[in-house]
DNA sequence: GTCTATAGGACGATAGAC
DNA sequence: GTCTATCGTCCTATAGAC
């Protein structure tokens, strides 16, 4: 019995998690409030307070669902066959943030981990996960680049990883603030700033 | 007679703005609260509504306050002589960035121009600015390397400004949520990753 | 100009009926 | 589980003495 109930519990969750995402998009993160998330969700006080102990932890629920989503990507850009070069990796990674509709929601979770240790840590978990996906990727293309890499394939992948990501941070936040910012021209850009 | 007292009003906002900062690094934009401002900056309410309209006033004074810092470095950054190549541009920008203390402000301000929009303004005008410069830079750049870059060189300069640009919200960004971001690391990878 | 005290409002969370 | 109504708290901004 507690079956249907629990997939019943989990879509109300769901639903609340989505209206709280158009809040937080919308009004911001600390801007979003309980009345907002009650609004939107088409629900009551009383529903809410069911699935969720209080605001902080639907919050949080946003935040991860939203890293979550984008480390998919990340992950679905994977290439099985030859692998990626830093120019074609930072592509891909791009790319595929280009399809996340809740263009200022990644933004606001940062500077929500910068204040939060509990969205901190959520952050960091997500970063280090696609660290490790980077690094297994470019350390395998240095490695059959034999002379365009100096020394260990895997010590060189370490250093660069960080440096490669940044362009994801960087695209989400021009994004998320210039009106006149061109997706198209970003990405067709990163090969011609990029090595590989 | 109002000379004096100008200098002296311009010196109490200043200390107000300190005091507002230090709470923004510590609590967030919205999390800063008028009480923490007042206690921060060991005045009184009455003094600090003397100089801001309200609490909107002295955030947006903050933002400006660190946005335009980190344009003067960017500016500093520029060296009169060979025009610098993309990666040693964006190894400049960075490098400069270490500089500031105030780890955690910046991404709270782009996450608040992504919901204000007259926060939003200020950083699009910052970044606007910054986007001139290193177009001038780096048009130059490719001007004096002719077979390095097709095509015309403003219109190339144009296309990449963003993607190199890129690199400084990755960086900052970074650094405000992972508790072992290595900035030396970090720059010392630049060079690895950007070509030029 | 700056202080203390407080008015006025918004917000998060709860109580109790259904 | 969900609804309506409301309580207590915190926050911004102002009033009035100095």
């Amino acid at each position: 019995m507690p079956k249907v109930s629990a997939a019943y519990k989990a879509a109300r969750r769901d639903e609340i998690i989505d209206a709280a995402l158009r809040c937080v998009q919308r009004d911001g993160y600390r801007g979003t409030s309980m009345a907002a998330v009650i609004a939107e969700s088409g629900l009551s006080a009383g529903a809410i307070y069911g699935h969720f102990a209080g605001k902080q932890e639907i919050l949080v629920a946003v935040a991860e669902r939203v890293l979550a989503g984008r480390q998919a990507d990340l992950e679905a850009a994977r290439v099985d066959g030859q692998p990626l070069s830093p120019a074609a990796l930072v592509s891909a990674l791009v790319g595929g943030m280009r399809l996340e509709k809740a263009t200022r929601v990644i933004p606001q979770v940062w500077a929500e981990a910068a204040v939060d240790p509990e969205i901190a840590e959520i952050a960091g978990r997500i970063f280090l996960r696609v660290h490790r996906l980077l690094r297994t990727e470019l350390a395998a293309w240095a490695a059959a680049e034999p002379g365009r890499v100096d020394g260990d394939p895997g010590a060189w992948a370490d250093l660069v990883v960080p440096a490669v990501i940044a362009a994801v941070p960087g695209f989400l936040v021009q994004r998320a603030i210039l009106p006149q910012f061109d997706e198209d021209a970003f990405i067709a850009a990163l090969p011609l700033v990029y090595r590989g």
